[in-house]
DNA sequence: ATGAAAGGTGTACGGCGTACACCGAAGGCT
DNA sequence: AGCCTTCGGTGTACGCCGTACACCTTTCAT
């Protein structure tokens, strides 16, 4: 019964309560507060107790795309490759968007993981049993790019801290120095006048895009095209 | 005469010397190996001798972005709208490719230097006065994101050291799982089956992206799009 | 000559990732 | 039962980072 006393035997780690975890975490903090020290502390544990499960802190976030990536309904057969790509790439957003630092840590990544690849590899088959040739099917996915994971790539990411109006205010450059910066901030007329990203409509954007390059797309595989005269 | 004696008087740190120190060593040993610590030495100076020309690493990074900015060529005039943006664009582009780490840390700061934005105010204004309305102008530069500045937003980034012979070889996860992926790989043969951005000819993907998109500006252009039905 | 500013120095602090040696408990063997 | 391996958590320590702060030197306007 002595045992007892020291009672709250602690669930013992495993990889992925790590991985949750750490998830959790960066979502409150915020990817670049997220250390291995402030994830051990917040398990219970020393710090070296996570290396027995992750091998390092890449591999970590490696980890933590792929259960973010988990979240990624699966495709939904029947319609047509269009229709098909358009919604699993909006159910990637949805599942990206909870986590924004996601998008950038799929980037800093050196390579894809097994769970990316696989979706990936679903997305092509979409294209290609849309009736895209492999080479157009090729191109189309460089096109997309990131915009395939779900997210745009904006030109300057959001304020990484989990604490939104803590917002500087734009530096507002001597007024009117930036004319046509200046015309289109004041026409988006949103909450405050920042320059693209904030105060817009994301979701509108993306879909914009998105649209832009799936039409795009389509006419091309319409009219047979190939990659000929390269 | 004494003073000729500790002779080789170091030229003095200027706010531009430093960054251009910083954008050749970035150049050599990547954005991520890049420190204070090492700046400083290659300036032949303590560590701190920098902060009295620049607030913070922060403010270094902008600077270094500033620095790759300006070497962008300035506008030309006269062209239609179209060739206008395409060339400028890959006046970008050309500026950026030799600084590997520039579109990493582009993406990183929160929000754009004054050079960029003058950079971004140009181009808002080929799309003006070539007839795009203001609203039309906002979500087509939503749209180019990124490219705008002359980098595609590959899905992963290119190996961050100056070092490209050493590639780990994708993980070639067991042969046939990724039926799709394979296909496309094989299908582009090039120095090696990795996937996506690398055995690419980045730049064909990157104009035959950004064709797609002005094409679609274009078209839209012309029918007198509007984000009316939002 | 003097005093202030500008710019380079030295020391130090707190945080980071993680190598390495250690140690207690659990469970399979004989 | 006794033993031994293995697994998972611990403690200490190292080298790197950004940078605060006090200091000193050189320069130059007055």
């Amino acid at each position: 019964m002595a045992e007892q006393a020291k009672a709250v035997r602690r669930t013992p780690l495993t990889r992925d309560r790590v991985l949750r975890a750490a998830v959790v975490l960066a979502d409150d903090i915020g990817i670049e507060a997220l250390s291995m020290r402030k994830l051990a502390q917040e398990l219970g544990v020393v710090p070296m107790a996570l290396y027995k499960h992750v091998a390092n802190k890449e591999q970590l976030l490696d980890g933590m795309v792929d259960v973010v990536v988990g979240e990624i309904e699966p495709p939904v057969a029947g319609a047509d490759w269009q229709k098909a790509v358009r919604r699993r790439i909006l159910s990637a957003r949805r599942a990206l968007v909870g986590h924004s630092w996601a998008a950038q840590v799929i980037r800093s990544r050196s390579g894809p993981t097994p769970a990316v690849l696989a979706y990936m590899d679903s997305v092509i088959g979409m294209f290609r049993t849309g009736g895209f040739s492999v080479d157009l099917t090729h191109h189309v996915m460089h096109a997309l790019g990131s915009r395939m994971m779900g997210f745009t790539q904006e030109l300057f990411d959001a304020p990484p801290g989990p604490d939104p109006r803590t917002r500087p205010a734009p530096p507002q450059e001597d007024a009117g120095q930036y004319p046509y910066v200046r015309e289109l901030a004041g026409a988006v007329a949103h909450d405050e006048g920042s320059v693209l990203g904030q105060g817009c409509d994301d979701q509108f954007e993306f879909e914009f895009a998105l649209d832009l390059l799936l039409d795009g797309f389509e006419r091309l595989r319409r009219q047979g095209w190939s990659s000929a005269g390269r």
